[in-house]
RNA sequence: GCACCUGUUGUAUAGUGGUAGUAUACUGGCUUCCCAAGCCCGUGACCCGGGUUCGAAUCCCGGCAGGUGCACCA
């Protein structure tokens, strides 16, 4: 087989070597939109969401998980059920379909159209006898696209699975109150399944109708957004901004702008969400991606989503898929609480100052990761071929295995049994350790190479005699020699110092 | 969802109307070796369903899936 520095050769290693498998079903010819980790991905998954729960804790955040199912109800509140609705325009002869909003749109940019109902949608389409493009038919009625997966409770009620792990966070808001004890802002988050019908799903792992998000949340009041402590410690810190006006320009490269002087520029409004951005970016960053391949890109006013005063997505550059979103930071104002005060029923008016006759209802800032689009872009941000060789250059703490432990020859006992051991002693200090005998040594280190393991320790004859043995480093396959007795220590101190 | 192209072992591919080779991976053996060595043995595939045909993986139709373009992407 050829291995080559191309998508290729990545396309069949993220198969072959058991990071995502699909779309799944496999076996039954799999459904569009559906894929599975393999032990790889998982490893990885689970070492990504470790690190975000390390660092959350620091911040102060707390961790919530709620149902995948809701009922009706909660997504009559959110807004989902009537804007994750696409009215859909079909052409009776091709069969080509159209967003009708959209379309109408852009045949008539001078009628408003935004919260037409369906009918009278139809009517201006027969007034102005608007007909296909594709073949210049007659369009059938318009029907409705919901986003959202729709499934029974019981026998008769109607539920929804959550197209957002957000929006089931917002329902705790009256118990994560109490039990953090009005110390705004409130800080938590859910990591969990969400679930989205997307018509045509493509670009694999990327558009999935499951996949898992990570979003954070901050209940905060209007007063301390604008004058938010937190933001102190970090206003200096630079970030690649790309605002809307830049973009405007047709501008695509950012500019590493300082949060205060993207507050001073009024290209940031509040210091509190410029603070999401500092978080959001703060974590992508522990996660080793490569220097500029990440950036932060502005909405512009009409592509933000219904319940958006400002939002910026986190992008990195992938070779497959140009600019991938994994992160949306949304400055959700007091949208949400104030719709789901209202349908339940419930007051939501909380004093969060000192003053308690000060009641207003929290804004929400949102910082929401797409997982499985992290696991993608790392990988393939990641992945290099070197003379040949594939190596998979996994920031040290995220690698499915931290260490490989091999016996240089297999029909010695002698080095298979001290092998075995010094293997199982790393396992019993907690460290991810894989023991492999099969094959050349060289096919052994090329195989961890593949998975990213970052150091493989080789015992050999001398071994026996002085209790060393060989820790080979995965980026510049340099052999150190290290007494048995401090692996376990050198090895701690490389995944700690991987962490910092 | 539409149009075009595509679907062969785990991965990458060759191929013909008479059921398949190659590379690599994998299992076992020899070799005992510090960067994909060699030799031997072995396992393993024609996406699914229907049709045409004496006979289909090959031709036709439908489905499913992937790629590209259009549309869609909170």
């Amino acid at each position: 087989m050829k291995i080559e520095d191309n998508i290729e050769t990545f396309n069949s290693l993220i198969k072959r070597s058991g990071w995502i498998w699909g779309p799944s079903p496999e076996i039954y010819g799999g459904l569009a939109g559906f894929y599975s980790y393999g032990p790889a991905g998982m490893a990885l998954k689970n070492n990504i969401l470790s690190i975000f729960r390390k660092e959350l804790r620091s911040f102060g955040f707390g961790e919530v998980e709620c149902p995948t199912v809701m009922p009706e109800i909660v997504w009559e509140a959110s807004g989902h059920l009537e804007r994750f609705i696409d009215p859909i325009l079909k052409c009776k002869k091709c069969g080509s379909v159209y967003r009708a909003d959209k379309f109408l749109k852009d045949k008539l940019p001078d009628m408003m159209i935004d919260g037409l109902s369906f009918e009278k949608m139809e009517q201006l389409i027969k007034e102005n006898n608007l007909m296909c493009p594709e073949c210049e038919s007659d369009f059938g009625k318009i029907e409705e696209y919901n986003l959202m997966l729709k499934t029974k409770v019981g026998t008769d009620s109607t539920a929804f699975l959550r197209p957002e792990t957000a929006t089931t966070t917002y329902l705790l808001f009256n118990r994560l109150d109490q039990v953090m004890r009005r110390q705004y802002p409130l800080k938590v988050f859910q990591f969990g399944k969400a679930y989205r019908n997307e018509i045509s799903p493509r670009q694999g792992v990327l558009r999935m109708r499951s996949f898992d998000q990570f979003e954070l949340q901050l209940f905060i009041s209007k007063e301390q957004e604008m004058n938010f402590d937190e933001f102190e410690d970090v206003k200096e810190s630079k970030l690649p901004l790309l605002d809307w006006r830049l973009q405007e320009k047709n501008i695509d490269i950012p500019k590493l702008t300082s949060l205060e002087e993207a507050i001073d520029n009024k290209i940031l409004k509040k210091p509190a969400y410029a603070y999401c951005l500092y978080i959001g970016y703060y974590l992508i960053k522990k996660l080793g991606y490569p220097e500029n391949v990440v950036r932060f890109r502005q909405h512009s006013p009409n592509e933000r989503a219904h319940y958006a005063d400002d939002a910026w997505d986190l992008e990195v550059e992938t070779e497959q898929y140009g600019w991938v979103e994994i992160c949306g930071i949304h400055d959700r104002t007091d949208y949400d609480l104030r719709r789901h005060g209202e349908h339940s029923g419930q007051n939501f008016e909380i004093a969060m100052g000192s003053d308690p006759k000060n009641k207003e209802i929290p804004q929400i800032l949102e910082i929401a990761y797409g997982i499985d689009r992290i696991i993608y872009t790392l990988l393939e941000t990641n992945f290099n071929v070197e003379d040949g060789r594939i190596n998979m250059e996994l920031n040290t703490f995220l690698a499915p295995n931290t260490v490989a432990v091999f016996p240089l020859v297999r029909n010695k006992e002698e080095i298979t049994n001290l092998a075995k051991k010094i293997n199982s002693e790393l396992q019993d200090n907690l460290i991810s350790s894989f023991y492999d005998e099969s094959g050349s040594i060289g096919k052994r280190y090329r195989r961890q190479d593949e998975l990213g393991t970052p150091f493989c320790i080789t015992i050999d004859y001398d071994s026996l005699e002085d209790q060393e043995v060989t820790i080979r480093d995965r980026d510049s396959m340099e052999q150190d020699r290290v007494p048995i007795s401090e692996i376990t220590n050198i090895i701690q101190e490389r995944l700690i110092k991987s962490k910092l």
